[in-house]
DNA sequence: AATATAATGCAACATAGTTGCAATAAAAAA
DNA sequence: TTTTTTATTGCAACTATGTTGCATTATATT
Protein backbone atom coordinates (compact mmCIF):
# COMPACT_ATOMS: atom_id res chain seq x y z
CA UNK A 1 0.00 0.00 0.00
CA UNK A 2 1.71 3.09 1.20
CA UNK A 3 0.85 6.93 1.16
CA UNK A 4 -0.86 7.85 -2.17
CA UNK A 5 -3.06 11.17 -1.14
CA UNK A 6 -1.56 13.78 0.62
CA UNK A 7 -4.43 14.62 2.89
CA UNK A 8 -5.06 16.96 6.31
CA UNK A 9 -4.64 13.61 8.55
CA UNK A 10 -1.28 13.00 6.74
CA UNK A 11 0.12 16.66 6.93
CA UNK A 12 -1.32 16.47 10.73
CA UNK A 13 0.61 13.42 11.30
CA UNK A 14 3.71 14.27 9.85
CA UNK A 15 4.56 17.82 11.28
CA UNK A 16 3.96 15.79 14.99
CA UNK A 17 7.14 14.00 14.20
CA UNK A 18 8.54 17.13 12.78
CA UNK A 19 7.93 19.46 15.68
CA UNK A 20 10.64 17.03 17.94
CA UNK A 21 13.24 14.09 17.37
CA UNK A 22 11.52 12.23 20.27
CA UNK A 23 9.28 8.76 19.57
CA UNK A 24 5.61 9.07 19.89
CA UNK A 25 3.23 6.77 20.73
CA UNK A 26 0.00 5.56 19.40
CA UNK A 27 -1.96 6.41 22.30
CA UNK A 28 -0.17 9.94 22.75
CA UNK A 29 -1.36 10.30 18.95
CA UNK A 30 -4.88 9.72 18.94
CA UNK A 31 -5.13 12.14 22.67
CA UNK A 32 -3.36 14.67 21.15
CA UNK A 33 -5.44 14.95 17.58
CA UNK A 34 -8.78 13.09 18.89
CA UNK A 35 -10.35 16.20 18.33
CA UNK A 36 -9.49 16.21 14.41
CA UNK A 37 -9.28 12.85 13.18
CA UNK A 38 -10.78 9.27 14.15
CA UNK A 39 -8.18 6.52 15.98
CA UNK A 40 -9.10 4.81 13.33
CA UNK A 41 -7.39 6.98 10.65
CA UNK A 42 -4.68 7.41 12.85
CA UNK A 43 -3.36 4.35 12.95
CA UNK A 44 -4.27 3.64 9.62
CA UNK A 45 -1.89 6.59 7.93
CA UNK A 46 1.07 5.65 10.65
CA UNK A 47 0.90 1.92 9.11
CA UNK A 48 0.96 3.70 5.75
CA UNK A 49 4.15 5.79 6.44
CA UNK A 50 5.55 3.19 7.41
CA UNK A 51 5.34 1.06 4.28
CA UNK A 52 6.64 4.23 3.44
CA UNK A 53 9.77 4.11 5.11
CA UNK A 54 9.19 7.63 6.64
CA UNK A 55 8.43 6.39 10.01
CA UNK A 56 9.30 2.92 12.07
CA UNK A 57 7.51 1.65 14.48
CA UNK A 58 8.29 -0.79 18.09
CA UNK A 59 7.37 -1.39 21.06
CA UNK A 60 7.66 0.52 23.98
CA UNK A 61 6.71 -0.44 28.06
CA UNK A 62 3.60 -2.69 28.36
CA UNK A 63 3.55 -3.56 24.71
CA UNK A 64 2.78 -0.23 23.21
CA UNK A 65 3.09 1.08 19.96
CA UNK A 66 5.65 3.73 19.12
CA UNK A 67 6.56 5.84 16.00
CA UNK A 68 9.56 7.51 14.98
CA UNK A 69 11.17 9.07 12.20
CA UNK A 70 13.08 7.07 10.34
CA UNK A 71 16.67 8.11 9.07
CA UNK A 72 17.41 6.63 5.38
CA UNK A 73 15.31 4.17 5.06
CA UNK A 74 13.02 3.56 1.65
CA UNK A 75 9.59 1.47 1.26
CA UNK A 76 11.82 -1.33 0.30
CA UNK A 77 14.38 -1.41 2.75
CA UNK A 78 13.97 -0.68 6.86
CA UNK A 79 17.69 -0.02 7.35
CA UNK A 80 16.93 1.48 10.56
CA UNK A 81 18.08 -1.17 13.02
CA UNK A 82 18.92 0.44 16.55
CA UNK A 83 18.09 0.59 20.23
CA UNK A 84 15.10 2.81 22.00
CA UNK A 85 15.56 4.02 25.26
CA UNK A 86 12.22 4.85 27.06
CA UNK A 87 12.53 6.75 30.74
CA UNK A 88 10.69 4.53 33.28
CA UNK A 89 10.18 7.76 34.99
CA UNK A 90 8.28 10.31 32.42
CA UNK A 91 7.70 7.40 30.02
CA UNK A 92 9.64 9.26 27.25
CA UNK A 93 11.14 7.07 24.60
CA UNK A 94 14.17 8.52 22.09
CA UNK A 95 16.08 6.21 19.09
CA UNK A 96 19.73 5.86 20.24
CA UNK A 97 22.12 6.72 17.26
CA UNK A 98 24.23 3.15 17.99
CA UNK A 99 25.22 0.39 15.91
CA UNK A 100 23.99 -3.04 17.61
CA UNK A 101 25.82 -5.75 16.52
CA UNK A 102 23.72 -8.62 16.07
CA UNK A 103 24.74 -12.25 17.80
CA UNK A 104 25.43 -14.73 15.49
CA UNK A 105 23.26 -17.83 15.98
CA UNK A 106 23.54 -21.05 14.36
CA UNK A 107 20.71 -22.47 12.06
CA UNK A 108 18.41 -19.78 12.85
CA UNK A 109 17.69 -16.86 10.09
CA UNK A 110 17.39 -13.33 11.78
CA UNK A 111 15.19 -10.77 10.06
CA UNK A 112 14.98 -7.83 12.82
CA UNK A 113 15.83 -7.28 15.94
CA UNK A 114 14.24 -5.10 19.02
CA UNK A 115 16.31 -3.66 21.37
CA UNK A 116 14.85 -1.76 24.11
CA UNK A 117 16.55 -0.47 26.91
CA UNK A 118 14.98 1.02 29.87
CA UNK A 119 15.72 3.27 32.80
CA UNK A 120 16.19 6.70 34.12
CA UNK A 121 16.57 9.61 31.48
CA UNK A 122 19.02 12.78 31.79
CA UNK A 123 16.01 14.94 33.30
CA UNK A 124 14.56 12.60 35.19
CA UNK A 125 18.18 11.79 36.64
CA UNK A 126 19.08 15.40 38.11
CA UNK B 1 4.41 -10.50 47.48
CA UNK B 2 5.39 -13.51 45.76
CA UNK B 3 3.91 -17.06 46.49
CA UNK B 4 3.03 -18.39 50.08
CA UNK B 5 1.34 -21.51 49.35
CA UNK B 6 1.36 -24.14 47.34
CA UNK B 7 -1.47 -24.48 45.51
CA UNK B 8 -3.27 -26.50 42.57
CA UNK B 9 -2.41 -23.98 40.12
CA UNK B 10 0.88 -22.85 41.15
CA UNK B 11 2.09 -26.69 41.19
CA UNK B 12 0.10 -27.06 37.35
CA UNK B 13 1.97 -23.68 36.00
CA UNK B 14 5.29 -24.64 36.87
CA UNK B 15 4.55 -28.09 35.69
CA UNK B 16 3.78 -26.44 32.28
CA UNK B 17 7.35 -24.71 32.14
CA UNK B 18 9.05 -27.92 33.40
CA UNK B 19 7.55 -30.13 30.67
CA UNK B 20 10.26 -28.21 27.92
CA UNK B 21 12.49 -25.54 27.76
CA UNK B 22 10.68 -22.89 25.47
CA UNK B 23 9.20 -19.67 26.96
CA UNK B 24 5.41 -19.69 26.65
CA UNK B 25 3.02 -16.98 26.15
CA UNK B 26 0.06 -16.25 28.92
CA UNK B 27 -2.27 -16.96 25.90
CA UNK B 28 -1.28 -20.15 25.26
CA UNK B 29 -1.17 -20.97 29.22
CA UNK B 30 -4.81 -19.53 29.32
CA UNK B 31 -5.80 -21.84 26.26
CA UNK B 32 -4.28 -24.70 27.83
CA UNK B 33 -5.26 -24.46 31.26
CA UNK B 34 -8.87 -22.63 30.58
CA UNK B 35 -10.67 -25.88 31.85
CA UNK B 36 -9.24 -26.03 35.23
CA UNK B 37 -8.49 -22.52 35.92
CA UNK B 38 -9.72 -18.79 35.58
CA UNK B 39 -7.43 -16.71 33.25
CA UNK B 40 -7.02 -14.13 36.63
CA UNK B 41 -5.60 -17.09 38.32
CA UNK B 42 -3.10 -17.65 35.79
CA UNK B 43 -2.39 -13.71 35.75
CA UNK B 44 -1.82 -13.64 39.04
CA UNK B 45 0.74 -16.97 39.80
CA UNK B 46 2.88 -16.08 36.73
CA UNK B 47 3.09 -12.40 38.25
CA UNK B 48 4.16 -14.08 41.78
CA UNK B 49 6.60 -16.76 40.23
CA UNK B 50 8.17 -13.85 38.80
CA UNK B 51 8.60 -11.70 41.96
CA UNK B 52 10.17 -15.35 43.30
CA UNK B 53 12.97 -15.34 40.95
CA UNK B 54 11.56 -18.78 39.01
CA UNK B 55 9.95 -16.82 36.24
CA UNK B 56 10.80 -14.10 33.68
CA UNK B 57 9.35 -12.49 31.87
CA UNK B 58 9.11 -10.38 28.48
CA UNK B 59 7.38 -8.86 25.37
CA UNK B 60 7.09 -10.91 22.08
CA UNK B 61 5.80 -10.59 19.05
CA UNK B 62 2.92 -7.83 19.37
CA UNK B 63 3.71 -6.98 22.58
CA UNK B 64 2.61 -10.35 24.04
CA UNK B 65 3.80 -11.24 27.26
CA UNK B 66 5.66 -14.46 27.43
CA UNK B 67 7.12 -16.18 30.04
CA UNK B 68 10.36 -18.72 30.37
CA UNK B 69 12.31 -20.67 33.41
CA UNK B 70 14.93 -18.32 35.27
CA UNK B 71 18.49 -19.39 35.44
CA UNK B 72 19.98 -18.53 38.74
CA UNK B 73 17.44 -15.29 39.16
CA UNK B 74 16.15 -14.98 42.72
CA UNK B 75 13.49 -12.97 44.19
CA UNK B 76 15.85 -9.90 44.79
CA UNK B 77 18.09 -10.01 41.57
CA UNK B 78 16.94 -10.86 37.97
CA UNK B 79 20.23 -11.51 36.69
CA UNK B 80 18.77 -12.83 33.01
CA UNK B 81 19.68 -10.41 30.38
CA UNK B 82 19.97 -12.48 27.50
CA UNK B 83 17.88 -11.98 23.94
CA UNK B 84 14.77 -14.03 23.24
CA UNK B 85 14.65 -15.38 19.79
CA UNK B 86 10.60 -15.32 18.31
CA UNK B 87 10.50 -17.45 14.84
CA UNK B 88 8.38 -15.92 12.66
CA UNK B 89 6.44 -19.04 10.92
CA UNK B 90 5.62 -20.78 14.30
CA UNK B 91 5.81 -18.32 16.58
CA UNK B 92 8.19 -20.32 19.15
CA UNK B 93 10.18 -18.20 21.47
CA UNK B 94 13.49 -19.37 23.23
CA UNK B 95 15.71 -17.53 25.50
CA UNK B 96 19.37 -17.35 23.97
CA UNK B 97 21.91 -17.91 26.50
CA UNK B 98 24.10 -15.42 25.02
CA UNK B 99 25.31 -12.41 27.32
CA UNK B 100 24.53 -8.93 25.80
CA UNK B 101 26.75 -6.08 26.13
CA UNK B 102 24.94 -3.13 26.90
CA UNK B 103 25.76 -0.34 25.24
CA UNK B 104 27.59 2.70 27.02
CA UNK B 105 24.93 6.03 26.85
CA UNK B 106 25.73 8.77 28.48
CA UNK B 107 23.75 10.57 31.16
CA UNK B 108 21.59 7.88 31.36
CA UNK B 109 20.75 5.00 33.94
CA UNK B 110 20.26 1.59 32.52
CA UNK B 111 18.15 -0.01 34.90
CA UNK B 112 16.77 -3.14 32.29
CA UNK B 113 16.95 -4.04 28.60
CA UNK B 114 15.01 -6.23 26.48
CA UNK B 115 16.44 -7.70 23.20
CA UNK B 116 14.08 -9.65 21.11
CA UNK B 117 15.11 -11.27 17.80
CA UNK B 118 12.91 -12.20 15.30
CA UNK B 119 13.19 -14.59 11.94
CA UNK B 120 12.72 -18.34 11.24
CA UNK B 121 14.56 -20.82 13.79
CA UNK B 122 15.79 -24.28 12.80
CA UNK B 123 12.69 -26.52 12.24
CA UNK B 124 11.07 -23.49 9.93
CA UNK B 125 13.70 -22.97 7.81
CA UNK B 126 14.26 -26.58 6.55
C1' DA C 1 -10.92 -28.84 64.96
C1' DA C 2 -10.93 -23.92 64.83
C1' DT C 3 -8.96 -19.86 63.04
C1' DA C 4 -6.59 -16.57 60.07
C1' DT C 5 -5.69 -15.22 55.70
C1' DA C 6 -3.85 -16.35 51.01
C1' DA C 7 -5.68 -17.74 46.76
C1' DT C 8 -9.50 -18.31 43.57
C1' DG C 9 -13.58 -17.50 40.48
C1' DC C 10 -16.56 -14.45 38.65
C1' DA C 11 -18.35 -10.46 36.58
C1' DA C 12 -17.44 -6.25 35.17
C1' DC C 13 -14.29 -3.20 33.49
C1' DA C 14 -10.24 -0.81 30.92
C1' DT C 15 -7.50 -0.16 26.98
C1' DA C 16 -5.18 -1.19 22.44
C1' DG C 17 -6.08 -2.28 18.19
C1' DT C 18 -9.13 -4.10 14.01
C1' DT C 19 -12.98 -4.55 10.51
C1' DG C 20 -16.86 -3.57 7.30
C1' DC C 21 -19.26 -0.26 5.16
C1' DA C 22 -21.32 3.99 3.78
C1' DA C 23 -19.98 8.83 3.21
C1' DT C 24 -16.44 12.10 1.87
C1' DA C 25 -12.54 14.19 -0.33
C1' DA C 26 -8.35 14.13 -3.37
C1' DA C 27 -6.61 13.54 -7.79
C1' DA C 28 -7.23 12.35 -12.61
C1' DA C 29 -9.92 12.63 -16.78
C1' DA C 30 -13.10 14.95 -19.60
C1' DT D 1 -14.07 23.93 -14.59
C1' DT D 2 -16.85 19.99 -14.03
C1' DT D 3 -17.19 15.11 -13.86
C1' DT D 4 -15.52 10.75 -12.63
C1' DT D 5 -12.72 7.54 -10.17
C1' DT D 6 -11.19 5.70 -6.11
C1' DA D 7 -8.36 6.53 -1.92
C1' DT D 8 -9.40 8.04 2.53
C1' DT D 9 -12.27 8.85 6.46
C1' DG D 10 -15.65 8.30 10.31
C1' DC D 11 -18.47 5.50 12.75
C1' DA D 12 -20.05 1.64 15.20
C1' DA D 13 -19.25 -2.67 16.48
C1' DC D 14 -16.03 -5.89 17.58
C1' DT D 15 -11.71 -8.70 19.31
C1' DA D 16 -8.09 -9.43 22.45
C1' DT D 17 -5.13 -8.70 26.38
C1' DG D 18 -5.01 -7.55 30.78
C1' DT D 19 -6.98 -5.60 35.45
C1' DT D 20 -9.99 -4.85 39.69
C1' DG D 21 -13.25 -5.59 43.58
C1' DC D 22 -15.44 -8.71 46.18
C1' DA D 23 -17.50 -12.81 47.94
C1' DT D 24 -16.13 -17.64 48.33
C1' DT D 25 -12.82 -21.37 48.94
C1' DA D 26 -8.67 -23.59 50.28
C1' DT D 27 -4.20 -23.64 52.63
C1' DA D 28 -1.47 -23.40 56.54
C1' DT D 29 -1.17 -22.22 61.41
C1' DT D 30 -2.73 -22.43 66.27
Amino acid sequence: MGIIRKTKSVKTLLNEFNKNSSAISVTELITRLNSKFNKTTIYRVLDKLEDDGVLHSFLGKNGLKWYAKCNGCTADNHSDVHPHFQCLDCGKVDCLSINITLPKIPNRKIDLAQFLIQGQCDECLT
